[in-house]
Order: C-alpha cells, then sequence, then structure tokens
DNA sequence: GCGAATTTTTACCATTTGGTAAATCTACGA
DNA sequence: TCGTAGATTTACCAAATGGTAAAAATTCGC
C-alpha cells in the first residue's frame, strides 16, 4: 500500500471492476448501506465473494469507490451554469438537467441521498472540497445577476436548494410518487412542466 | 394473537413503550432499518434488549409501529388544507406548517424518508389506504380552485410534490444544508421567506 | 509451449445480531 | 403480608456477514 507508481490495471481488472461497481451501486441504493450485503453484491456481478475483495479493499472501499465517482456526474449540471447565458434560461436549462439525471440515474441519485441522510459519514470530506467550492461560485453568479438587475431579489443557496428537492424527488421518493400518480401518467413530462413554470414565476415576477 | 379485547396496558407499559419507541425513532432515523440494532436501541433507551422484546414483538414490530404513528402527524398538516379559506394563503400557510415539521421532527421526517427510500417495503399498505386518498381529495381541491379560476392554471400533484420536497429536503438532507450554509445563519427563516415568494409568484401569477 | 504473474475458488473464521428459554425479581391487590 | 401476575435479567443460540489464507486455475509475455 505505500508502493509508488499504481500499475495500469489490466483489461481483465477494469472490466470487473465496473461489473462489481454496477452491481454495488444497484444493491447499495436499493438496501442502504448495510442492508447490502457482500453476498448480494458478489450474486448480483456473478462474482464470488472473495474475488470481489480481491478488487476492492472491502465494503466500504466499494462505496466510497462509488460515491467518489459519482460526485462529479452529479456536479456537471451545476459546472455547466453559464455566466454568460441568460440567466432565467440557464436556471431553468439547470432545472432540467436535474430532472434528466433524475430521471436517467434514479440509482445515482438514490445512493447520494442515502449517505447523506445518514449524515454523510462517508463522504463528508468530498462535500467540502468538491460540492462546497462549486455551490459557492454558482451563488455568487446569481447574486451577481441580482444585482445587476436581471433577476429579481432572492436567496440563491435557498434557490439551489429548491431545485435540487424538487428534482431529486422524483427519484428519491420513487415509490411514493408511483403510488400517487396514475400509472399511465408521464411523471417526467408533467414535471418538466410544472418545475419550468414554478421557476420560472419566481425568476420572471415583477 | 387470536385472542380478543387486549388487556388495556399499566403504567409501566406505557412509559416503557413510549422510552422504547423514542430511542428507536433515534436510533432508526440515524442509521436506517438494517444500521439499528437492537442493541444500540437498548442501549439508547436504558433497557435491556430482552425487556425491549418483551414490549415488542421485534426490530420489524417496532419500525412499523413507529412509522404507523408517524403517519398520522405526517399528513396533519394536508388535512388542515380549508376548501374554505383562500386558496392562496391556504397553500402558503400549509408550505409553513410543512416547513415547521421538518424543523421541530427532522428524525421523523428522516424515517419517513428513509423508508420511501428504499421503496417503502414496510409502509406500502398504509401509503394506499392513509395517503392516497387524502393526496387524491386535496388535489381535487386544487383542481376544484383552479377550475373556478381563483388559481392559475398548474399541476395539483406536482405542486404538492414540490411542496413535500423543498420542504423535507431541510431535514432529510441536514448533513448537506449544514455544509453549505454559513452556520450562525437561521437556515429556516431564510427558507420560509424564499419558499413563500416562490409558490407565491407561481400562485398568483397572472 | 512455458514459466511467472494474475485471477479465481475452496474452505474457513470471528463477530455481530435478532431472537429465545428460563430463572429471578418486583409491584400490587386481597 | 402474602401470593400471583407482570417485569427484568442471565445465559444462551443459530444465522448472517465481512473478511482471510492458501490452493488451484487461468492468462499472458516471451
Amino acid at each position: 500500500m505505500t508502493e509508488g507508481p499504481t500499475k495500469k490495471p489490466s483489461r481483465i481488472q477494469m472490466r470487473n471492476r465496473r461489473v462489481i461497481l454496477d452491481a454495488a451501486l444497484e444493491v447499495f441504493s436499493r438496501h442502504g448501506y448495510r442492508g447490502a450485503t457482500l453476498d448480494l453484491i458478489a450474486t448480483e456481478a456473478g462474482i464470488s465473494k472473495p474475488n470481489i475483495l480481491y478488487y476492492f479493499d472491502g465494503k466500504e472501499d466499494i462505496h466510497v469507490t462509488l460515491l467518489s465517482q459519482l460526485m462529479e456526474t452529479w456536479l456537471d449540471p451545476l459546472v455547466e451554469l453559464d455566466p454568460n447565458g441568460d440567466p432565467v434560461e440557464e436556471i431553468l436549462a439547470y432545472v432540467q438537467r436535474k430532472l434528466d439525471m433524475a430521471r436517467d440515474l434514479p440509482r445515482e441519485s438514490r445512493l447520494f441521498a442515502g449517505e447523506i441522510l445518514q449524515g454523510a459519514p462517508r463522504i463528508t470530506p468530498e462535500l467540502h472540497t468538491s460540492l462546497r467550492p462549486l455551490f459557492d461560485e454558482k451563488c455568487a453568479l446569481i447574486s451577481r445577476w441580482v444585482n445587476e438587475g436581471v433577476l429579481p431579489p432572492l436567496d440563491p443557496q435557498h434557490l439551489i436548494f429548491s431545485i435540487w428537492a424538487t428534482t431529486q424527488h422524483y427519484a428519491d421518493f420513487q415509490a411514493q410518487v408511483h403510488i400517487l400518480l396514475a400509472p399511465n401518467s408521464d411523471a417526467y413530462d408533467a414535471a418538466a412542466n410544472h418545475l419550468r413554470v414554478l421557476f420560472r414565476s419566481m425568476l420572471t415576477r415583477s
């Protein structure tokens, strides 16, 4: 472990690590950290448990690896918020991107939600180093837009919270949403329309 | 279990069941269902593990009891949505009540969120019998308001989702919120202001 | 094809955890 | 105060679970 340059991974290592992480994402997001077992992950991956421990140092290593890899994808929509674009359209496009992610990557959303829900015991450092600076930067950008008068007065921090909350809700609370919505309706289309109206109303009020 | 009328619980039973449930709420909300152990709950409650199993049939029994008791409290703010009140003020008051609950009962919020996040394996029946009818009823009420022209066109289902999502976010994602917000600021006051503006904008747009 | 390195399996193990049986202690009404 | 129903503790247990050692199998550069 105190070795210098890590050997570049073989094709087998690349493939198996990917297979294991995909299985682990499925299992962790469905059962939570403690509810997930190495046996479940092993079965899901089609790889024996000791073999999984050949590729990862342990259960926690798999979990942390997943969360770290996820973080980049997760923050990407916010990174793309363009200082040079039209403020209202930029923010609405951000809402749409976040909603698309909730639709396309619900397991990732639930994995992240589960970690935060339990106090972010394994990802707090990353939140400080990755999320916090980006959050501050984009809050400053939105504040600038407000000060320039191109946006009405609003709280950038809580605006972003509202966007996160409303979009991720469809992935994180999917079980509830499915019970409450008519099964044939396309929840995401309706949600997209609703959220566009909701946030546009706030961003364009006179 | 096939007995007829259950004996009325003694004072000791009342007290100990309350103590156990309170400890279990703390432990379940912090660690999730699988992460919570009877030993943790026992320590937190100051009651030995076998003694806990004298009052409850098992771990799942405690969890289900907690969720069932919580459901009533949880739905209460929505029950109070008054068909005879002013639509905009009624909905904004509902938002405030939900936000107050997230502030005052964060453990309950996280317990519920954890259950839904994992597919509501132990509370799905209650969601159908308790939540669904109330949800449908209040959606119909809001639809009526829209049809009467006292509210602008909007999707009642997704409006309620947005209210749930934005308010519960402050309890469920508390760990993240604490990392991102300046520690001295009063998050709930700012959130209340923000959410009032957000939803009022949508409800009063011309 | 061959030897070394990598990968996989087999056979385990210690700990944790939900739960139980039975003995013991305590409260409480007669 | 005494007997009994109710409450609590002690001493367990079986299954699940994260993890390991070492043998066996496979892959790969030459």
